[in-house]
DNA sequence: TATATTTAAGACAATAGAGTCTTAAAACTT
DNA sequence: AAGTTTTAAGACTCTATTGTCTTAAATATA
């Protein structure tokens, strides 16, 4: 899987945020009902986003979490390098220690070519633009309900 | 990662075998010994590959482990799929229960192109490929020594 | 037949990721 | 000041992956 788990709450976390951007703060509470997420996993996932500086939060009633910077100029490689780390671009893919275009792995070239664009898409996808995209057409970003047979 | 650590080891298990293909049966011991992989790790790695039908295995005295098939006709997403399953290209990318090309996620077209990429790195490159490319530019397929410094 | 070699399979331990809960700290309300 | 709301942080559990070990089964050799 490209993402973990955390990855993937996290980026439909912000996104959300994203989408509430006019509301002074967002009860993680509310994010987690609203995506259908462990409201006790997705507080330790802020923890980390707010240790990275991407959200700001504020504790108290009319408290919660936001945003720490115009959606504008936030990228999905922030919240990925803030939950994820940069192995994935930094590691050989068969997991050598030491690889690089002078001594390459067998796959090196042929990956390179493949992790390039999955940075690129990760670097210049703003949630500004995914907010956007998401209501002009209307993504996914929660889970649908599954019906239950008896 | 793309690869988890099953995954990398089997792909270079079977490029040491193809690397090896005239001998009749290969020690894993002899390969786990030559890629600094742990042998019990990579025996039940191997039991994997044989029960998917990959590798032929041999038991007793001269036995050991063998391609199941010529290399020209073996692919890596044969041994990603016996190791990794299909998940990266069947499921969500942000993990959502329920995601199409009809009813998709916010990254679900930018995803889909370059897993689109993975799959056909995957399935053109045959381990002949990479055995041929891997003894004609010396590519690296085992952990270089590290100096330990006192 | 007895012994050595080698994979097969199951049990087990260690680690990391995922998920849950409790208590503390901060901020607001009354 | 007291109580309520909310995030912060630590402890803890559960699960999957990774890694190790032991025993069984198959095969060869002497």
């Amino acid at each position: 899987m490209l993402f973990s788990k955390s990855t993937s709450y996290g980026i439909r976390a912000v996104l959300y945020l994203t989408m509430n951007s006019e509301r002074p703060f967002v009860l993680i509470r509310e994010i987690a009902k609203e995506l259908d997420i462990s409201y006790y996993f997705l507080g330790k996932i802020f923890q980390t986003l707010i240790q990275s500086g991407l959200i700001v939060s504020y504790k108290g009633p009319n408290g919660g979490v936001k945003l720490a910077k115009d959606p504008q100029n936030l990228y999905l490689i922030d919240v990925f390098r803030a939950l994820e780390g940069n192995d994935l671009f930094t590691k050989c893919v068969i997991g050598l220690n030491q690889c690089s275009d002078e001594h390459p792995c067998p796959l090196h070239h042929q990956w390179s070519a493949i992790r390039s664009q999955i940075y690129r898409m990760l670097e210049n996808t703003s949630f500004l633009q995914l907010a956007q995209n998401t209501e002009a057409f209307d993504f996914r970003i929660k889970n649908k309900k599954v019906e239950i047979s008896l």
